[in-house]
DNA sequence: AGGCGCAAGATTGCATACAATCTTGGAATC
DNA sequence: GATTCCAAGATTGTATGCAATCTTGCGCCT
């Protein structure tokens, strides 16, 4: 099974260090994020140990942190596989999210400060490349990585990190039931939020989360089609 | 640093089985909830691994589990320790639970069925015994999982892990923030929940959780002494 | 020929051994 | 006598080996 360690730089070019403790957990995830790992593909312990040149133990602890957040689910004896969010668990995630976001986005309003602002705006520039450039995956992490900024920004880093995990899930969520494969419409919404965070209106911004989020959901496919397994077995009984 | 496997029911004699996997993370989580495991302890892994007679592999999964929500902060190198939330993280979770829990008690007060409402009254009287009995961690553990309860209620599995996880970290902040030292006068509020959820008030069910909510930040001393690391330097400084 | 059982392969679970790092106590020097 | 340096002890980090479990392919029986 060991096809050679990939050495430095891993998968992508990006920093030449090749990681080692639980950064190969954030890398992981940014490759769901990416859509470059799907939900369902099956990620072997010595795979990945061999992709980042380290042993079992360390990928472990890699893949319990992912699973932890629900991004895998670990079957005892059987492996580690990239979660498939169910319909029930896709609307949970946008309710949560419905919760945190509006609020912490009328918290980022008042306390954005220029710096934060032009974080924000190399965000949206980094975004519109990465779909220039046909990469939508990329794109798609950037998109999500502004609903943590944003958090950030608020100065809220517990719910920052509850965000930055439903952001993640939102990720399987959207590979599992995005309704149209086409780019993404939702740039305005997020232009919308750097001004309403630049002029510290904190309605403004509230509103506008809420509903960016309304329209991230009603762009999804949520109908019940026979709820995971009994797809299966509805799907071969014919 | 052996000292003798503690067998099989290990500190306290709830349910005989020894624990295996991640339930100790479960057990370490009841223990601190319950006040018994206080901030700032060092948790060995030797230690805790003889204690419930595993390895040191099964303890760092269930330590890592344990940092993964808060309570824990490993230094590397140097070991575990219940985690000592400074004075900002204390509000934030606090903020984090005013945001999530007052639409999560409107939610469960729509969908509260006779059982639900049998299982808190449950959680109720056990609570009082606790108090009665002269164990105020049991209480205080029991008081905390109420709340999480209330949230299952709801059936929201995902803002309930994240309940959860701020149910715990609010009971560090209690050991080390705490006014009184006196019981709990909280019992009325619960009371007051357990009505409104049983008449399916739900506007009444989220205006009593905010102020229940309101009332325990209340009676936290939360002033910024020192802010930690700097308290130990100015107090020896004199 | 089809179905069932069993065994071989593969993969994860766990413990332990070795390496790296931090702490701490003592000794030598200024 | 105080300070600094070094070494020994202790504790965590990591990898690997063995055991348990699941999967699957082959062979046998009907």
């Amino acid at each position: 099974m060991s096809q050679g360690k990939s050495g430095v730089t891993c998968v992508d070019g990006t920093t030449r260090t090749p990681q080692t403790a639980e950064e190969i957990a954030t890398h992981l995830t940014e490759a769901v994020h990416e859509h470059r790992v799907l939900p369902g593909m099956k990620l072997s312990e010595d795979e990945v140990g061999d992709i980042y040149g380290v042993g079992r133990t360390v990928v472990r602890q890699a893949l319990r942190h992912l699973a932890h957040d629900g991004l895998l689910r670990i079957e005892r004896n059987r492996g580690a596989f990239v979660a498939k969010p169910s319909v029930k668990e896709a609307r949970e995630v946008f309710e949560a999210r419905a919760l945190l976001e509006p609020s912490i986005a009328r918290a980022a309003a008042e306390r954005a400060t220029s710096a934060d602002i032009a974080t924000l705006e190399r965000h949206i520039r980094e975004e519109h490349a990465a779909l220039d450039a046909g990469e939508p995956g990329l794109a798609l992490k950037l998109s999500g990585h502004f609903h943590v900024e944003i958090a950030r920004i608020a100065d809220q880093a517990t719910i920052e990190g509850f965000i930055r995990q439903l952001v993640s899930r939102s990720s399987l969520v959207i590979a599992l039931y995005w309704r149209r494969r086409n780019a993404m419409c939702e740039s305005h919404a997020h232009h919308a939020l750097i001004n309403a965070l630049r002029q510290h209106d904190g309605q403004a911004a509230e509103d506008l989360m809420k509903g960016h989020l309304l329209d991230l959901l009603s762009q999804l496919d949520l109908r019940d089609h026979a709820e995971e397994v009994l797809s299966l077995r509805e799907a071969l009984a014919r």
